[in-house]
DNA sequence: TCCTTTATTGAGAATGCTTGCAACAAGGAA
DNA sequence: TTCCTTGTTGCAAGCATTCTCAATAAAGGA
């Protein structure tokens, strides 16, 4: 079963309706542990024999953003992905020369977010963000 | 004269041809206090009455990047925006609602980044990021 | 000054994503 | 169950950005 169903209702109660499309991208990013790609989604419902149109991925996509059930953020790669919030808020560090992406957990941000809420008076809602820069290897090799 | 000659010297040094497109381009963001689009620096180009093409305005903007002569940064409203380091590093809050932008000062995030640095071996190059979430006023009127 | 090397440009195709609109169908009322 | 309203979909066009490749032109050497 999982949180599909949860997530479906949420919708549901929000006033959106539950259209086949909806239900099977939902089940898909909720089952996915990771960060996927609209075009990645688009994959599986293709595995599954259906077809959807991209727009409708990306359209029901941003509608889960919005919704608070999933985030969506930009890996530096000229792809945007997509995760549900079991994902975490986290931090991507993005190295613009290896393409590497570590991951920065939200203990080492949220004392930051909210000394910027607080300062700012900013909502820093989906607490899913990239930095980019050099990583420790690509930082060193380039020093030669 | 302005700092477009340090800029064009320092291209120079690291074996890249000065071009008269990328004078133009440099003088153009150099001069310009604020950030700016790409299709924004080829308006200017125009009023100028030349023309350049838009993939060079795209591939000069992005070398100055990598050479750390400019910091690039998504707005959040589709479109990539540009500027001289002269900017300065900082966040910037950007309403999802509203689509408003705040600005953080340098100040605000250099402990923060320097935690990061240090934890993650990571050197976080352009400090120029952006965080999502909904504005103070956005989040009140959210409530009812 | 002219020549050679090779980085750079312009043009156009391609990619990732968004938007406008007419056809369609979920969900509530009867 | 049938009908209506109106949210949702698919399609195609549009937009911002990137990529490929042949033609061009900086920069340095003769
Ligand atoms: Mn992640
Ligand atoms: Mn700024
Ligand atoms: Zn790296
Ligand atoms: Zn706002």
């Amino acid at each position: 079963m999982s949180h599909c169903h949860t997530y479906l209702k949420k919708l549901r109660d929000q006033g959106y309706r539950i259209t086949p499309q909806r239900e099977m991208i939902v089940q898909i990013i909720a089952h996915c542990g990771k960060h996927m790609s609209a075009e990645e989604v688009m994959e599986i419902v293709r595995e599954k024999s259906s077809s959807i149109n991209i727009a409708t991925v990306y359209r029901t996509l941003d509608m889960l953003v919005e919704n608070g059930l999933a985030s969506k953020f930009d890996l530096g790669n000229g792809k945007t992905a997509y995760a549900t919030g079991k994902h975490g808020p986290h931090i991507h560090l993005v190295c613009k020369h290896c393409g590497s992406v570590t991951e920065v957990s939200e203990n080492d941000i949220s004392a930051f977010l909210e000394r910027i809420e607080d300062l700012y008076d900013f909502d820093c809602h989906p607490y899913h963000f990239s930095i980019h820069g050099l990583c420790g290897e690509c930082s060193n090799s380039e020093i030669s």
